[in-house]
DNA sequence: CTCGTAACGCAAGCAATTTGCGATAGGAGC
DNA sequence: GCTCCTATCGCAAATTGCTTGCGTTACGAG
């Protein structure tokens, strides 16, 4: 039978694709359970398993952060986080002159996966 | 009277500044039994605090391999590992082409930190 | 409407950290 | 040296966040 169509999934799902800060799964927990109060962590986090799995979802990893998710419609990206307001915005390699290229010429290294993290204040957060 | 200069200390500092990768506390606490078999793991946990309290060590996160520390004395950088031997080589922001001010102007956002993590295989292990 | 099973909720299990506390041992002062 | 104060230590227990086992619920194919 496969993926079915339940409560929790349809509006975890709903929550993940509109939200375009990535969310660590208590949040989501959190928010799943405003509308569904009786939702068990443990399904929000076999969930996120599913998700991963099928490609829905991708992981980033944050260092104070921790784990979180985020919906995988955009193509490969990085993120600055407001430490403040915890306003996001996307980066590609190209914004952050990162190339796999120039590092692999420059360490010997094939490269299979980066991640870049930053952390600043947004232009509303600073006055 | 401050700190002192007691085994375990000199132990594990002369392990961090000697060792050019990471390691994690479990690895630190192998290390250091190697010399001093009855150190408890607390204590290395302990000490872990107090040096990066004082500056002497950095933390580093990675994705898998979890929290890390490494002797401070070098300046900012970021490290590529070799997911098969482990091997690690830094790399500072301007082989990776990164620079803060392009992100500020491209964003608004000021920049605080930024960690960088990068997995690939080195040269050795690709034969 | 029936029935097999994907998903669920709950509670227990783990592993990695953190913390409390009495014992030990640096090292300052005599 | 020898004393004494207290930073550190070792051990065991407590947290915390993440996983998993299991009986129950409720999709949805037939």
């Amino acid at each position: 039978m496969s993926v079915r169509d339940t409560r929790v999934t349809r509006i975890a799902t709903e929550i993940l694709r509109t939200d375009p800060t990535p969310l660590s799964l208590r949040e989501l927990h959190d928010r799943v359970a405003e509308q569904l109060p009786a939702t068990a962590f443990s399904t929000i986090y076999r969930l996120s398993e599913r998700l991963e799995r099928e490609g829905k979802i991708t992981r980033v990893d944050w260092r104070e952060r921790g784990s979180r998710f985020e919906w995988a419609d955009r193509q490969h990206h990085h993120h600055i986080v407001c430490g403040d307001c915890g306003q996001t915005v996307d980066l590609d390699d190209d914004d952050l002159g990162f190339s796999e290229r120039r590092i692999q010429s420059r360490t010997g290294f094939s490269v299979k996966h980066h991640s870049i993290e930053i952390e600043g204040t947004c232009a509303d957060c600073q006055r």
